[in-house]
DNA sequence: TGTACATCAGTGAACGCGCGTTCACTGATGTAC
DNA sequence: TGTACATCAGTGAACGCGCGTTCACTGATGTAC
């Protein structure tokens, strides 16, 4: 991360800048995210960017980079926190990514809405993107030889809790689940409700 | 709709520029979504928009609101077309609201993404969602009569619903799906193993 | 320790661009007689 | 049916704006002696 760059002129700009990045995100969405934004919100000249990031798609890249990393420290933390039999471990990284989610809707956004690069798909993106959901085969494949999930293909059932999770924090974070309809549920209550139906389904038993 | 507005210079303008914004949506995304840039895709001058809208946001809100007609007829229709008991209606709904989501991409961005409009929640786009969760809720609670759902709160499991089909249709229609692994499913497959998995959940039945 | 110099982070003016919107116009169509 | 006129959809030049990016600069810090 080029840590020890700090101390010069401002201290730590480019840090800043990233700091500065998800603060107009957060408040004013990604279509906001300029970099004479971001450096008006850092207390820069808006050129001063350009000593730390050749452009504007390294800017947000930098801030993906970020994210992910937190992603996944996050989800390492709470799998080193949960008990180490093969559900409570796959159980924690989904609960920790609705989370971190949810925390961090602005890192969210910038992560996975794919409107901000100029450039569409770049490759490092799709990497990261890859190995999370290698990850949830491995998991789903460790449950299923313990009994605690259905037989079959990992792959389909992966992309079943991806799109319940993606599309459960992308409504909240949209804000279309408060406004819809007069909720007497706390997002945690709800968070909980959705995890729960990925593994039990709403059918009927007996049907 | 002001129909029979049509047959002046142009013919139709105001209909062919909803048409051009959607094929910009389709192409170069939301963001790219100008007044000048529809214009120029329907052969008239930049100027020429705004003998039908008296700005930007407004030719946004023609076509969200065309969406939503058109939605709304898909799911009648497909309802129309399936057997009568309550089990088969739900179910003819919810493939119809996928089905529409993965037919028409850049109809169900521009109804969904939020970050088009200038101004943020116009009434008119939340009566619209709301009614269409309304609706859910109802049907649920009548399969639930009819033992095939779970009995309880329907609004957590209309929730649950639309959490799994909107992340499924994002994932889809931002092409995260296709890069990330090697996918040996069609996407119908993918979707009916989706929708399938709402139902029935992805735990064992001795769990 | 003190001084001269090199480095380079941050500045501010400037550029070209596409945008939304306005406005006086022009020219095709609809209508009154 | 033919002509004069009113209407108004579409034009093109113009505006002010914020953007990304460049560039010569300036001034604080690090280093060599």
């Amino acid at each position: 991360m080029t840590a020890a760059k700090a101390k010069y002129h401002h201290g730590d700009l480019r840090t800043a800048l990233l700091d500065a990045a998800l603060d107009v995100i957060g408040e004013i969405g990604p279509q906001g995210l300029t970099i004479r934004e971001v450096a008006r919100r850092a207390g820069v000249s808006h050129a001063a960017p350009y000593r730390h990031f050749t452009d504007k798609d390294e800017l947000i890249l930098a801030v993906v980079e970020r994210g992910f990393a937190l992603l996944q420290r996050t989800m390492r933390e709470r799998k080193d926190a949960a008990p180490p039999d093969a559900m409570h471990q796959f159980a924690a990284s989904g609960m920790a990514y609705v989370d971190f989610a949810l925390n961090h809707p602005a890192y969210y956004r910038v992560m996975f809405s794919g409107d901000l690069l100029s450039s569409t798909g770049h490759v490092s993106l799709q990497h990261t993107s890859s190995e999370a959901l290698q990850d949830m085969v491995a998991d789903i494949t460790r449950c299923q030889e313990l009994g605690m999930v259905r037989k079959g293909d990992p792959v389909p059932q992966a992309l079943a809790i991806l799109s319940t999770i993606h599309g459960f924090v992308s409504l909240v974070n949209d804000n279309r689940i408060q406004h819809l309809l007069e909720n007497p549920y706390t997002l945690d209550q709800m968070r909980d409700m959705v995890v729960t139906s990925i593994f039990e389904g709403i059918g009927a038993r007996t049907a």
